[in-house]
DNA sequence: CCGGGGGCCT
DNA sequence: AGGCCCC
C-alpha cells in the first residue's frame, strides 16, 4: 500500500551527514626573517620537522640529522625537545579559532590541526542569504550581534575547490553550504595569519574529507570539496597511509592480504581489490583484541565516510605527561637527576595548565583545617598562589620506563618494546603549594618516582635506561579551595591532630569517590611505597578498613631510605 | 645519532 | 596496562 510512497521516497537518499560542514585547519609558523631559510626543528638526533624551504631540498619530518643537513647543507636547526614554547602558540591559535564556534566542537589534532564543526553557523547563515544579492552577502557571526560579521561574495567559493567542472546539477542547499564554510574558512585564516601564522584549511562534509581536502593546497590555500560528486575519484589516487586512521599495522595486514607488497597501494587499490569487505578487514584487524568495527570503519573511510563528529572542545587535558630518552642511564644518581628534572617539568606544566589563571574571589583559604599549624612539617605556605584553584586535580601517578639499546641491537628489538609502566594513586600534597614546587618534586621523587623505578627495574646490573616518561591522568573535577570536605578527610584531620595515627592509606574508590575531595594531606610526610606480594591480604586502609592495593603513607613515621646497590 | 607528546580502544 | 592511532 504505501511501498511506494512518494514522499518518502523523496527524503530517504539524504543522509545526515551531506549536511554538516567541517573546516580542518592546519597551521604553521609564518616566521618572517627564516621564511626564506631552510629551518628544521629538532629532537635529540632526529628531525621532528622542517618548513617548506627545506622541504624543497628533500628533507623529510623525522629524518636524521646527518642526513638532512648531507641534503641541505645551510640547514637551520632549532631545538624543539621542550614543546612549551609550541604548546603555547598552539593553545592561541585553538582558543582564536574556539571563540567563533557557536557549539564548541573544536577539536584538537596535535599542536598545528583544529577541527570545527561549524554546520550551525552555516545553517543560520544560509538562511540569510539573498539569492537575489549574492555579490554582497554577509556573513553573520553571532546571533546576538547582526553586526558582527563580514561581507562576502557568494556567487562563487572561496579558495581552491577539487575537482571543479561543470558538475552543478541539483543544489540541494548541499553545495551552499560548503560555498558559506568556504568564506568562513577564509576569514578564519585571515584571522589566524594575523596573528602571525599561515594555514592550510580543507572544507568538507566530514573530518576525514576535510582533512585530505585541506592537504590539496598546503601551505597557504584552502581547499572545498564540494560533495555533489563522489568522493572516490578525490580518494582513488591516494595512497593509503594518506587515510587517517590506517596506520602502519594497519598497512601491513592489508599488503600481506593483497599480496601486492611492493607497491604503494593506494585507496583504490585497496577498495577495488575482491578480497576487500568490511568482513575481511574486520577479521584481519580485530584478530586478537583488536577495536570492534574496526573493519567496517576502516572500510567506510575507504569510501569517503565518517560519521565521526567533531569532539566538543575539552576544557581539561586527559593526561599530562613528560618525557625524555637517555643513552643508557645506569646509576641511581643519574636517575634520580633525570627524575627530578622531569618532574619539575611535569609540575611546572600542571600549574601551566590546571591551575586557574584568576585568582578566585574569596581568598578564604582552608579555615578549619589548617587551623592547627602542623609541627611536623614546615611547608604550609598557607594556600599559596594567590587563592588559584585547581581547574582540575589528577589522581593517578605514572611511570614508564624503556631499557636503552645500543645501536647494535637495534635490528634485534622492536622499537618500542620494552617498555614498562606503572600507575598509582597521585600524592594528594602536590596540590597545597601553587608557586613554588621545589621541595614537592623532592618528596615525590624520593617517595614515590624512585620506589617505582625499582618495582619495574629491580635488578640494578640490568639498569640501561633510556627512556623516562611520567604522566599524570585521571583528571577530577575542581577542587574547592579548603578542601576537608569528605569523612574520610575529616577523620584523617581528627585523628592527626590527637596525633593517634600512625599511618594511613588512600585506597583508590577513596580517592575516586569523593567529587569534591581536595583531600588536603597538607603535612603529611614523603609518601613511603609498600609492595605486598600476594596481592589479595594486602594492606587495609586504617580508617576504613577496606583493602589497599598498593599505596601507603607514612603520617608520622619516617619514610626510610632505599637501598642502593 | 631511534622524538615528545596526545587520543581512544580493549 | 598495553596497542594502535594521530601530529
Amino acid at each position: 500500500m504505501d511501498k511506494e510512497n512518494p514522499d518518502s521516497k523523496r527524503k530517504a537518499p539524504r543522509r545526515k551527514d551531506d549536511d554538516r560542514v567541517i573546516l580542518h585547519f592546519c597551521v604553521e609558523n609564518s616566521n618572517p626573517s627564516l621564511k626564506t631559510l631552510p629551518l628544521g626543528i629538532k629532537q635529540k638526533s632526529i628531525l621532528a620537522t622542517c618548513n617548506y624551504v627545506a622541504r624543497r631540498h628533500g628533507v623529510k619530518k623525522l629524518m636524521g640529522i646527518q642526513e638532512a643537513k648531507r641534503l641541505c647543507p645551510d640547514l637551520i636547526l632549532a631545538d624543539g625537545e621542550d614543546l612549551s614554547p609550541f604548546r603555547d602558540v598552539s593553545k592561541r591559535i585553538y582558543s582564536l579559532l574556539k571563540s567563533y564556534s557557536w557549539n564548541g566542537r573544536v577539536e584538537r589534532l596535535g599542536l598545528d590541526e583544529v577541527f570545527l564543526d561549524v554546520t550551525d553557523i552555516i545553517a543560520y547563515n544560509l538562511e540569510l542569504l539573498n539569492h537575489h544579492n549574492l555579490e554582497n552577502s554577509w556573513f553573520c557571526l553571532s546571533r546576538e550581534d547582526p553586526e558582527k560579521g563580514f561581507e562576502f561574495d557568494a556567487r562563487e567559493v572561496k579558495g581552491c575547490v577539487y575537482g571543479e567542472d561543470e558538475s552543478q546539477q541539483g543544489d540541494d542547499g548541499s553545495k551552499w553550504r560548503l560555498l558559506l564554510g568556504s568564506h568562513l574558512a577564509f576569514y578564519l585564516r585571515q584571522e589566524v595569519e594575523s596573528m602571525g601564522y599561515t594555514s592550510a584549511c580543507g572544507i568538507a562534509t566530514n573530518k576525514l574529507l576535510a582533512k585530505l581536502a585541506g592537504d590539496k593546497n598546503k601551505p597557504r590555500n584552502q581547499t572545498t570539496l564540494l560533495s555533489s560528486h563522489s568522493p572516490i575519484p578525490f580518494l582513488n589516487p591516494l595512497p593509503l597511509a594518506k587515510i587517517p586512521g590506517v596506520g602502519s599495522k594497519t598497512i601491513h595486514a592489508l599488503k600481506t592480504l593483497l599480496q601486492t607488497e611492493s607497491t604503494e597501494l593506494t585507496v583504490h587499490d585497496a577498495r577495488t581489490h575482491p578480497a576487500v569487505s568490511p568482513f575481511a578487514l574486520e577479521r584481519l584487524l580485530c584478530g586478537s583484541g583488536g577495536e570492534k568495527g574496526i573493519g567496517q570503519k576502516i572500510w567506510l573511510l575507504l569510501h569517503g565516510i565518517d560519521g565521526s563528529e567533531v569532539k566538543p572542545a575539552r576544557d581539561i587535558p586527559r593526561q599530562i605527561s613528560i618525557e625524555d630518552t637517555y643513552r643508557g642511564l645506569t646509576t641511581l644518581p643519574q636517575i634520580r637527576a633525570s627524575l627530578v628534572q622531569i618532574t619539575g617539568s611535569l609540575l611546572r606544566r600542571m600549574h601551566v595548565d590546571l591551575l586557574d589563571d584568576s585568582p578566585s574571589p574569596s581568598p578564604v583559604t582552608t579555615p578549619s583545617a589548617t587551623s592547627p599549624p602542623p609541627t611536623t612539617v614546615p611547608t604550609q605556605k598557607s594556600g599559596g598562589g594567590g587563592g588559584r584553584r585547581w581547574m582540575a586535580q589528577p589522581k593517578t601517578l605514572r611511570l614508564t620506563t624503556r631499557p636503552y639499546f645500543p645501536p647494535s641491537e637495534w635490528d634485534k628489538v622492536e622499537y618500542n618494546t620494552g617498555r614498562a609502566s606503572k600507575s598509582v594513586p597521585l600524592p594528594r600534597f602536590i596540590f597545597d603549594l601553587k608557586e613554588d614546587s621545589e621541595e614537592i618534586v623532592e618528596r615525590l621523587v624520593e617517595g614515590t618516582l624512585l620506589p617505582l623505578f625499582h618495582t619495574l627495574n629491580p635488578d640494578p646490573k640490568k639498569w640501561r635506561v633510556g627512556l623516562l616518561n611520567v604522566c599524570v591522568t585521571n583528571m577530577s573535577g575542581g577542587g574547592h579551595e579548603g578542601g576537608g570536605g569528605s569523612d574520610i578527610v575529616a577523620a584523617f584531620q581528627r585523628q592527626k591532630e590527637v596525633g593517634e595515627i600512625r599511618a594511613i592509606a588512600f585506597a583508590d574508590d577513596q580517592l575516586l569517590g569523593d567529587d569534591d575531595d581536595d583531600g588536603d594531606g597538607s603535612s603529611e610526610e614523603p609518601a613511603e611505597w609498600v609492595e605486598d606480594e600476594d596481592e589479595q591480604d594486602g594492606v587495609r586502609c586504617q580508617l576504613c578498613g577496606c583493602a589497599i592495593p598498593v599505596f601507603a603513607v607514612e603520617a608520622h613515621g619516617r619514610w626510610h631510605e632505599l637501598e642502593e646497590d
